[in-house]
DNA sequence: AATATTTATCGTAATATTGCAATCTAAAAT
DNA sequence: ATTTTAGATTGCAATATTACGATAAATATT
């Protein structure tokens, strides 16, 4: 096999697993940060700034756009992207609860 | 290639993408919303409440286990799965500190 | 001791991901 | 109009992940 069965998963299920899964890679986490520390959210510095080359780096932002995590504006014949902190904020929320809930457990 | 190029990203880098690597399956997702909403962690019953074989569940159980996002003991002959709050203590600091800095951008 | 129960591991097939060279597209600059 | 620059897409090789049947290991029950 080797492909997931999403289908016998709930959508709020597989929409958490598909923010993760963007997130579930060293790249993607550099690319993230990268775009934090400058507030300019300047653009084709990624690639120089990591040790990927541009096709790769291209891959990767293309999983996080898709995933929702960043946001693409074309700037002339550059793309400016940068954090979308709507999906940011969801997975917060998701997180925030699993520990509220996990901290009223009393097991192991 | 196909293997991720880990040595070129900082340790903190990696550590929060295999966090979010981890969770980025739905199954492993499902998981971990069974083991909260059991206030007795449970443990075979996941391989009941799964639409996976058993030995697909184990191996996504080892995963979590080794992400350091759940914990396992021995009881008897069965084995209690239950949540890590640390783990996700770390992930929502995480995600709290890029939402106060995307805030603070004023940038798309 | 023999059997049942519970979970892990092995082996393997199917599929997905990662990474990059080569190439393409589109706007910018000359 | 040609060239340059920025970024995406294609194609492909290497590797990883997902899923499960078969089997093993370890404790529980009879």
């Amino acid at each position: 096999m080797g492909a997931t069965k999403t289908e016998h998963f709930t959508d709020k299920q597989n929409a958490i697993a598909t923010l993760a899964k963007a997130l579930g890679h060293p790249a993607r986490i550099a690319i993230i940060e990268f775009l934090l520390k400058t507030d300019s959210c300047i653009c084709g510095d990624i690639v120089n700034e990591l040790p990927l080359a541009q096709p790769t780096v291209s891959q990767h932002l293309k999983e996080l756009k898709n995933a929702g995590l960043i946001k693409g504006n074309i700037e002339g014949n550059a793309i400016c992207y940068c954090i979308d902190e709507k999906a940011f904020n969801n997975l917060n929320k998701y997180f925030s609860n699993i520990i509220i809930k996990a901290t009223n457990q009393k097991c192991c």
